[in-house]
DNA sequence: CTGAAAGCGCTAACAG
DNA sequence: CTGTTAGCGCTTTCAG
């Protein structure tokens, strides 16, 4: 194998002006360096990357920790994190929060990862308390897009306003009886995205005059499955039923309109239905929305690691990220 | 920060003992291993994988080169892959093919990657020839899960049986006049994903006595915003318009359900429609397709090459990955 | 079963 | 601008 010793020698200088040439740094002429560059093509050189980490303790790549990476959100966010690195030459390690099981895997209870990466982008919807701990003891730059996580700087949406913001378009419609599928799991905490998006339904409706009521409330977990699932507990609300549902995510608000149609229910006419997130699969449907951009979310939060990384201090700060209500064809006002 | 030598120090025996007791070693005895791990927990000691990597020559990671990580096939994938490596402390490093930009970025240009990791793994629909040259040019356990490779061992459905069985499908229900959405682009190969399933429907026509009709093939790329756009086209279609429509995949077969409810042709009654994947949200709408499971098969390709790692020669090769015909609302025989 | 010592291939001062 | 020279923190023979 071809190392950088063999690029020096056959270039005739030392390995110290080789590294700096091929880095790309200062202090090497022009013609040196143009030397340098063509030996080592010619000689096929590629620098060892493990040797490069141990000597300057850097690794040059950035870790992604999320809960899953084929739900929307996350896909899309990953992505965005790919976009950014790939050309500075920055390497992506995902790993993996543990959604799945229960409990989660202790955040970096496997303290390797540390040493793997420069810098975290986590992903999520909400962390647990003892999470959250584990967090604060890492010491490198660490940005979180999604939710918010007390005492991290985060990019993401308001999610409050989100939500507000919807369920106020299915009140100026005219609905006074609105159901809420949400993803408030009793453990969640304070600060997590399905808790927050149910306290901005609530002080919409609130706000409205209306009442809250538990018993329009229909509990998912994000997917389309339980979507599907909620509409079905719908069917059996005693009439008269909710004229409009907002659903925490576009997800569970596509289930919902699949299974309406089996039903029988038509939308909107029987039932306007809207949801958060501006899935494609959404825009296809005709889904009334709250339109967000996971992957501008994700290319923010890795530019500010790069910055810092890059010694920019405080560059890893809060950002709150586009979000737009986008109207479709799921919403109209309750039939009289 | 604690090194090996501490913790030999520390535990009274050399790095060496410490190294064979950390990894799990054989020769090493009981005792002592059991006192190295306690003072090497106390300490907070924590192997430097920069280090070992130099030393041992391995990364312990493995490479996942995908050309979007936001498409239901390479997410669930991508989860398989982690799914199987995590307790294994592998690390997964993410690549992108350049999917969305053309011409692709050369196929490892950047050779560095080479070094990163261990063995690859490629989650792609098709290749360019140049590309393939590429793949054939690096030296490390490489399976390809999707599409097939000239040459390289994949893991994947028989995309040309599961097109054909859906097609027979349509045909046995009585369908005699059947539209095709593909994404069959002219650039690509022989071995694609979506010339395959072209094939498997022209085959499938054709046995059934049946003419293949180029005028009521539709292209689109796989989303669903092609499918819509597909289903519009559809509707210019001159009378009488086929009466099922066989798309691709599902993603572009729910677009096609979606605008179809726009412009009020009502399925199965009047357009039976079908896709290939078994996405979730292709089972929440009630569409008959041909299921697989990508997580499946990314696991099982991690595994190939997990055990070529360790030594068992021909680990990695060829499979045929299950796939199943799944029969829902979306077909009906054709109005009379 | 355990230890000594020679690297792994680069980077980073520090000189020149 | 360029060269010298220590390491970076492990793993791995080879002895013992």
């Amino acid at each position: 194998m071809v190392g950088i010793e063999d690029v020096a020698a056959a270039a005739g200088v030392s390995t110290a002006t080789v590294s700096r040439a091929i880095r790309g740094l200062p202090r090497v002429s022009p013609r040196t360096r143009a030397k340098i560059l063509a030996t080592a093509k010619e000689l096929g050189y590629v620098p060892s990357s493990a040797a490069s980490r141990l000597a300057s303790g850097k690794t040059r790549t950035i870790g992604v920790l999320a809960p899953y990476v084929d739900r929307w959100f996350f896909g899309k966010a990953i992505d965005g994190v790919e976009l950014e690195l790939h050309d500075r030459g920055y390497n992506l390690s995902l790993f993996n929060l543990g959604g799945r099981t229960q409990p989660r895997e202790r955040l970096f209870s496997k303290a390797m990862v540390h040493k793997q990466i420069d810098a975290l982008l986590l992903l999520c919807m909400y962390l647990h308390q003892e999470e959250i701990d584990d967090l604060h003891t890492i010491d490198m730059p660490l940005v979180v897009v999604g939710g918010p996580v007390p005492g991290c700087s985060n990019v993401g949406i308001d999610d409050y306003a989100a939500a507000k913001s919807v369920t106020d378009h299915l009140i100026g419609l005219g609905h006074r009886h609105i159901a809420l599928l949400h993803g408030q799991d009793d453990s969640d905490l304070n600060f997590s995205v399905p808790r927050i998006r149910v306290e901005g339904f609530r002080e919409a409706v609130h706000q409205a005059g209306l009442e809250f009521n538990p018993d329009a409330s229909l509990f998912g977990n994000f997917t389309v499955e339980s979507g599907v699932e909620a509409m079905r507990r719908y069917m059996e609300f005693p009439a008269p039923r909710p004229t409009a549902i907002m659903c925490a995510s576009d997800e569970m608000a596509l289930g919902v309109m699949f299974e309406a149609r089996r039903q029988g229910i038509r939308i909107p006419e029987d039932l306007s239905v809207v949801g958060i997130d501006g899935h494609e699969m959404g825009a296809a449907a005709g889904l009334t929305t709250i339109w967000q951009d996971p992957t501008a979310q994700a290319r923010r939060g890795t530019r500010m690691l790069l910055a810092e990384l890059s010694g920019e201090e405080g560059a890893v700060h809060n950002e709150t990220a586009e979000q737009r209500l986008v109207v479709r064809e799921s919403t109209a006002p309750p039939r009289p």
